[in-house]
DNA sequence: GTCTATACGCTGATAGAC
DNA sequence: GTCTATCAGCGTATAGAC
């Protein structure tokens, strides 16, 4: 599908399903409209439609890129030391938060979690257990190895970290780009208290 | 205004914001609709703009009640040692969650808070503005006086809570009420390092 | 793959009678 | 204060030509 434009570099599907993240994690996937991606791309409402024939179709595509590039992200650090992996979660947040992303999957999603059709719900489950899996199994590693002294159990732990990470990046619209610094600050301490 | 009403007992218009804010805190603000409210108080839809023309003065109504039941909260409890009013935060949290209230009205406002109309905005600042001071005195008190015994700063650590409160309610939608609790008990140990 | 054109439903909102 | 009636606008989605 698409050859030539695979070739040329980036598919209108992935243009597609770059600009839904990007208008998801500016402003909801309520407010996000096809119409905002036509215009970005110099299409029409109907071509993209062609590529992702109901809303919730590129709902589901861009938790599961999103996903994926998670995925991605922490199988290229998987030598790292548990120290520098919480890191590349952290910094990730940080981007969003400098970058103008006002709300990461896991808030866009719970956020209207009520509302989503069942195919998003369902991405959007695995997407938060992928994190959350991911990141006790960081904890557990590093508490193990001495690295990290925190006395809470890494699952208490995580879901901490995963409910302050959205929680900030949605504060901090209001507070702050401090605000969401001090949080961090705040998320390191845990792992080393006095 | 409607004084036949108010003396038998809560007004039409007290009912619509009571409403309206059970609704938010379970759909979000867009989900929801003036027929919701009509039809739960058998009356029409224009009946529902009689008292408030635009939806937005509804938004407004509902976080600015939501401020003042707070601020009668804490009243009440203002002869209680800082641990009794952190507590009450924490009640009321665990309340929205075992009473199905998927969202607090800071999470409802910062997850759409770049499409909030600007009376919106201004009502939820003063909102978080209101809770986010209360606590931050609500921890120096206690550290004071030596009823908390954490290292860091007050605002940073008040910073996490209203972070972590709105988002593990939302979170818990996919993960379960053990999942909040969890993060409950964390909290109050942040208050209490070993 | 992209277009034009259009249908459809829903929601916010208003006018005016009672 | 509540009603009936109605509207305009928007967003989703589809049909069919190119």
């Amino acid at each position: 599908m698409a050859v030539h434009n695979t070739i040329q570099g980036v598919s209108t599907r992935d243009k597609i399903i770059k600009l839904g993240r990007d208008f998801i994690q500016k402003i909801g996937y309520h407010s996000f409209r096809y119409q905002l991606i036509a215009k970005e791309l110099n299409i029409k409402n109907a071509a993209v439609h062609h590529y992702f024939p109901a809303k919730e179709d590129l709902g589901v595509a861009v938790i599961e890129k999103d996903r994926s590039d998670f995925l991605d992200l922490i199988e290229a650090g998987k030598e790292q030391s548990p120290r520098e992996k919480t890191e590349v979660l952290l910094t990730m947040y940080a981007n969003y938060c400098l970058s103008g992303k006002n709300l990461c999957i896991i808030g866009a999603t719970t956020s209207i979690y009520s509302e989503l059709p069942p195919k998003m719900e369902k991405a959007a489950n695995e997407y938060i257990e992928t994190i959350e899996s991911w990141l006790i199994d960081v904890l557990r590693e590093g508490h193990q190895n001495g690295e990290f002294r925190f006395e809470e159990t890494p699952e208490n732990l995580a879901a901490v970290w995963i409910s302050t990470l959205p929680g900030a990046l949605q504060v901090a619209q209001a507070k702050g780009a401090g605000f969401f610094r001090g949080v961090l600050e705040q998320l390191r301490r845990t792992l080393l208290p006095a």
